[in-house]
DNA sequence: AATGCGTTCTGAACCGTTACGGTTTGCTCA
DNA sequence: TGAGCAAACCGTAACGGTTCAGAACGCATT
């Protein structure tokens, strides 16, 4: 039967036209996938957590990149590509549990996510992208630490001293505010913790104090949330003459928000991303890319051909700093008061 | 053993204690999730087959919408959405033998494609999107013929009779060109063929000799594509008035090229899309708006919701023609020579 | 003490497939 | 004619759960 279906040289062809015209008048719907699962201890497919509402994952280029590289990699390898439904307000983790995958690819989910720990205690390969980076897990993303402090060094080195941030999500808890340094020290999400952190040594050592230097954090993340952002903390500090921004889509929102006060970019305010989309791209936005595609490829083709390896692997991509049309020296400040 | 996961109120207390600790203590990492759906049949997921690249599909806002939509209902529901790898070259149809799901979505196939032969063969419930329309399964699209017409008769209405039409891929082989009749009526996709054959009936109603008008097709759906087609187009027909698009992308690479040649739209050329997509809002194209979202929610509580169900479902989304301002009554044609 | 009843626990059957190895068949060659 | 051998065929045992029937048990009632 089974040999009829997958390996026509066992058998005669005679006799597998028999089996398969019987089949074939009994109603035999062909091998059942899951008992074949079952039986060859081989799902066929891979699972993808990422802990967000899926409609944010496909309206963000960058997401939709990792995610179109997996989906290259699964298809080069003829496995599927399980979604598994885990929205952040979600607790229940049997959806983990139910997945039949053959291991899991994690992408954009905070350190201390049940999911996650669901995730860990299945026993199936699972590769991490960007975040969180767990030891003994294998890993691709780029370096983040490093690529902020080229951002960082390039801000400082315009003249920048007065300087605001934008951020992601920081952790579970929603806070569409200023972000105290505790919570940023302790984000949850580790790839804002890392680039956070890589600003404040980069900044502590151009000679800023980096506790005086606003942080504006968004729980959601689209353009219209970037220029909120912007607004809040230009509001509060008319003064800063740069925003740094740890992703394009927060940038593109500043930029918009930025033409809304009437600012010029970047004569009045310089403004950075991170990512390297290519909306962003277009703006001629500064910026550090990030080949996105690749990272999507790369989990896949790890954790497609993570059988039987010993140490975790972790791939770290190649980033690179694009200098655009978005960052300047600042604006000279005008104080007549203190006039000759 | 299985009941101290699933069932604690079958047993006490304490013997589900034990059970559970020597369970860890043995290292069991809890119920296989393919051994459980063998025994109770239900894989918890649905397949989506899309004969697409990835890359196309989560480039195309509308594509990305239905997907959404779709996400969202499986969510609900708890159940994964488990993608099937099937790009348009791709003739091996084992990735949807091999598919441990409850049931299949189908979106944008033509209707001769071996993956829609191989989703119809397994004893599964299955739901298409759009197209194909085939007797006997579960549908969930809009009225593309009246919306279509409607479309046509404002172009009609606002004076225009010398149209042509950017139409979407028809069949399975590559055809970057114009499109004779006859592969008009035969396309294998069934929305663009309705679509085109909505446009025929109601411009040969006002008069319009349609064998004269031309169509082009763009295999790939880009905007870079609906730019590269209306060049094509209006290179060889410089007199037509009217770009009628069967997707709002094609219209934006239409009204691309428009400026790039510097006719004015809608002075010099009215330009229509379909779908309504939010950067066609942004744009101001007129478009015919279907709700996207709706689309694959409803295809997805269609499908979860589909046990024992005797007739087959069939759900018509509403449309609605937006006209924006990217249309307009044709520009006067001069004609000094026959002038008075 | 025997009976009845309700609860907790145990064991075996079954889900549909593939892998494996043993048996049959058919052929060649001494 | 029969040994030797390869190809073709067939039967059976897992894979790892869930389910369900019935055994064992504890307690109250007659």
């Amino acid at each position: 039967m089974s040999n009829a279906y997958n390996r026509p040289d066992q058998l005669s062809p005679e006799l597998r036209r028999r089996v398969l015209e019987t089949a074939r008048r009994l109603g035999y719907p062909g091998p059942d996938p899951v008992a074949r699962s079952l039986r060859t201890r081989k799902a066929g497919a891979v699972g993808l957590l990422l802990t967000e509402n899926l409609s944010y994952a496909f309206r963000d280029p960058a997401a939709v990149g990792v995610l179109e590289g997996l989906a290259l990699a699964c298809e080069d390898a003829g496995v599927g590509l399980h979604l598994v439904p885990a929205s952040p307000g979600r607790e229940d983790v049997a959806a983990v549990h139910r997945a039949g995958v053959d291991g899991f690819v994690v992408y954009s989910v905070p350190d201390d996510d049940p999911h996650l720990a669901a995730v860990m205690q299945r026993p199936v390969p699972t590769v991490i992208v960007d975040q969180p980076r767990i030891e003994g897990i294998d890993r691709v993303g780029p370096d983040d630490a490093a690529a902020t402090t080229e951002i960082a060094q390039h801000i400082v080195s315009l003249g920048h001293r007065q300087v605001g941030v934008l951020c992601m999500r920081l952790a579970r808890e929603r806070n569409d505010d200023f972000v105290p340094p505790e919570r940023q020290s302790s984000a949850h999400f580790h790839v804002q913790r890392i680039r956070l952190e890589a600003l404040a040594t980069a900044f502590s050592a151009a000679g800023v104090d980096w506790s005086t230097v606003p942080v504006v954090e968004r729980f959601d993340h689209t353009v219209d949330d970037g220029a909120s952002a912007a607004r809040q903390l230009l509001d509060a500090h008319p003064q800063v003459t740069a925003l740094i921004c740890t992703s394009d889509i927060l940038a593109l929102g500043a930029m918009a928000e930025a033409s809304r006060r009437g600012l010029r970019v970047p004569a009045d305010l310089t403004v950075t991303g991170f990512d390297g989309i290519a909306e962003a791209e277009r703006a001629g936005l500064t910026t550090v890319h990030q080949p996105v595609l690749e990272k999507g490829k790369a989990a896949g083709k790890l954790l497609l051909g993570s059988a039987d390896r010993l140490a975790p692997k972790i791939i770290t991509l190649k980033t690179e700093l694009r200098v655009g049309s978005t960052s300047g020296p600042p604006r000279t400040i005008e104080q007549p008061w203190f006039g000759p």
